[in-house]
DNA sequence: TGTATTTTCGAACGAACGTTCGACAAGTAA
DNA sequence: TTACTTGTCGAACGTTCGTTCGAAAATACA
């Protein structure tokens, strides 16, 4: 098994570095039209010495999309952490998703698009997760419901139509000329809010995002 | 080639036949997960008998998504003839893409899912219909910001944000417990239209959906 | 240094892939 | 009957697939 080195900067493991140029050889071609030989020639080591580091095809899809939801479910339960108002909470939640998004577009498109690829014990931890992180979100839109802020609706459509317009964003996003993180998740955020606002309700509007040391945008007030 | 029959109804065009087990292969196995020895098991026909009505894998593929494309537009465009008010066009985008959605949820995810398997000269044509049926969203968006109906946002990101909520559907929808076409179609145009609504607007209700007789349901008034 | 462990890879495995070819049966028209 | 078109398919083509094996090369430790 190869060591975890010390410089993790400088000298990047080297199943991640297969992990890396796995995603994008499957966000381009997709799980089935990739080969391992391509993946071997993207990140320049010989097709069987792809197997030192791996065990199959589907563990190489397996680890892209644990590492990713993982690390995206994560980030969110500490952006949660210190929200209490609902409403800030899914602000919380469309901006983290977004700003994941964004940032790694490529493995998110590996988690969007080929969610359907994996098959047996690796499907149904991935799977695991991912209601996790549905269920959050859904845990979020019912706290709305309950304070009076969201109307009267089908949360479960609510919510997944909410996934719908982050996740859909793969498909059409440009970074040159479409709104960046920030910017999209006010929209997007904006749409949902107000679209499921109950008649009659002010929406409490916050002052623009602004960013933080980390680069990590955080909306309203000022981050500790 | 083969002769369309007399009797489509019976004997069906046996090239529609394979189009259909198709559809059925490529939405269960993706385009590349799925071999054209899959296809010919399942239509009954034998592997070369296949090329006797099909050109090759790509066609097949072509011919489902350029199919399907160009009836939503066609039906989308024909319900648009009677209507000027841009709040009942989206309403009936709406409306229609769910309905065709769920009526066919096979073709409408080889659609939506398979949308970068194509190459070339297929990949051209159907992509030309898929930006006509976009710039006709984008253009009923931008009569709604006209008339003031819609606050200032960026129209590309609301409408493919629609797109998005309706394209996604897929993804999660049960026939068995989740909300049928017009039920949803009502939540996510309803959504929609709330989410990008100009402050201190009222958002014009129309009637609960009732169903006509050939089975379409129409919002509102009483269908011609 | 020598020895053990870790890392690398050329070559090959059997299986599956998209597609083609040539034969052959069935139907039509003379 | 003959001649031609339409439909069907077993068998095979050449290629690519995921994966394995055994032997080297590189590294670490004594």
């Amino acid at each position: 098994m190869p060591k975890t080195r010390n410089h993790p900067r400088v000298s990047l493991s080297k199943q991640q570095l297969i992990l890396r140029h796995a995603a994008q050889v499957f966000c381009e071609k997709g799980y089935e039209g990739a080969s391992i030989r391509d993946i071997s020639r993207s990140s320049g080591i010989s097709l069987a010495g792809m197997y030192y580091y791996i065990k199959s095809k589907q563990e190489l899809l397996y680890l892209i999309q644990l590492f990713t939801f993982k690390t995206i479910v994560a980030r969110l339960e500490k952006r949660l952490k210190g929200l209490s108002d609902p409403v800030e909470k899914l602000r919380a939640l469309v901006q983290n998703h977004l700003d994941y998004f964004l940032r790694h577009p490529v493995e998110m498109k590996v988690l969007t698009h080929e969610d359907e690829a994996l098959e047996g014990e690796y499907r149904k931890e991935v799977l695991e997760i991912k209601r996790r992180y549905y269920s959050i979100a859904l845990g979020i839109f019912e706290e709305m419901r309950k304070s009076g802020i969201a109307r009267r609706m089908n949360s479960r459509v609510a919510v997944l139509s909410l996934f719908g317009m982050m996740n859909w964003i793969h498909t059409w996003h440009r970074p040159e000329t479409d709104p960046q993180a920030d910017s999209l998740a006010e929209t997007i955020a904006g749409m949902f809010l107000h679209g499921v606002i109950a008649e009659g309700r002010e929406m409490p509007e916050l002052k623009p995002a602004r960013v933080t040391r980390n680069g990590i945008e955080v909306a309203g007030r000022a981050a500790g």
